[in-house]
DNA sequence: GTTATAATTGAAAATGGTTATCAATATCAA
DNA sequence: TTGATATTGATAACCATTTTCAATTATAAC
């Protein structure tokens, strides 16, 4: 919420609704889920309001937008540093791990096709320990 | 098209526009675009039909969905195995590159956090040489 | 503490990409 | 050639997300 307020925003219940319930989250939460998570906490908030505050925490850096397979959006808190995510596809519980070591192949690539490459995007799917003795879902 | 018809579809005139458009194109394509550009060659056909075709070529692995991050959804030509995209976000110019060292980053963290990683996606992002002295626009 | 101002909110309506419906048409096997 | 069935295109429906707008609220100035 700090952040928020540093940014320039004002600080709402609601705004400190939908901080929560993705600060706490173990899961990829996307806006119906953050709406109905957050209904609990502040009853009266509008769905439309958690669209507009998806964006401004976004835009400050505090959550991150994962992409789905079927072209919707999911949210998570922001890592510390460059990191990447390992998704659930059953339950979508999500890690962040580093280590990946990217960065010669992408100054090997970036040479050979003549591109300036700005940035990588990584993500690992698979199923969580809960999850491996139950059914699939998709990404 | 030998393909699709191998998968049991009817090799039609759309499908054959479609398949055109596609397997030519530098770029990843949305919807869309590749309705614009098949009306060239196939002046009556709608909308829709572009959308189950590309369902159709996904399903059979001629080509595959590019995730934006706006939300849609754009396609390419699928690649010979596994490799990954070097997207231009100027003109969304496509190169496929491999030698990704990914699997043992993949195992050891699987075993750290009790995921079984069942697949792996990475992008990467920059400008193309055409584009880099020219605008930028977004992913 | 009050007040003024501008940001924020929620409801309803609009938007835009994608999907379902359905009658007409075209493919392919017999 | 014919018949069964997949495919097509137009229209309408769908659904996640945005826009609009009047009412409310947080914050800064008093």
């Amino acid at each position: 919420m700090e952040k928020l307020q540093a940014s320039g925003y004002r600080l709402t219940g609601p705004r400190q609704a939908v901080v929560e319930i993705l600060a706490e989250s173990q899961f990829t939460l996307d806006a119906a889920q953050v709406f109905v998570q957050s209904r609990q906490n502040y009853p009266s908030i509008g769905l439309v309001t958690i669209y507009r505050t998806l964006e401004k925490l976004e835009e400050v850096g505090l959550i991150l937008r994962v992409h789905q397979s079927n072209g919707c959006h999911s949210f998570i808190a922001a890592p510390q540093g460059h990191q990447h995510l390992l998704i659930c596809r059953a339950c979508r519980r999500a890690e962040y791990f580093s280590g990946d070591n990217l960065a010669p192949l992408m100054i090997t690539i970036g040479e050979e096709r003549g591109f300036s490459i700005q940035e990588h995007w990584l993500q690992l799917f698979g199923l969580c320990a809960l999850c491996q003795n139950k059914q699939v879902a998709e990404d």
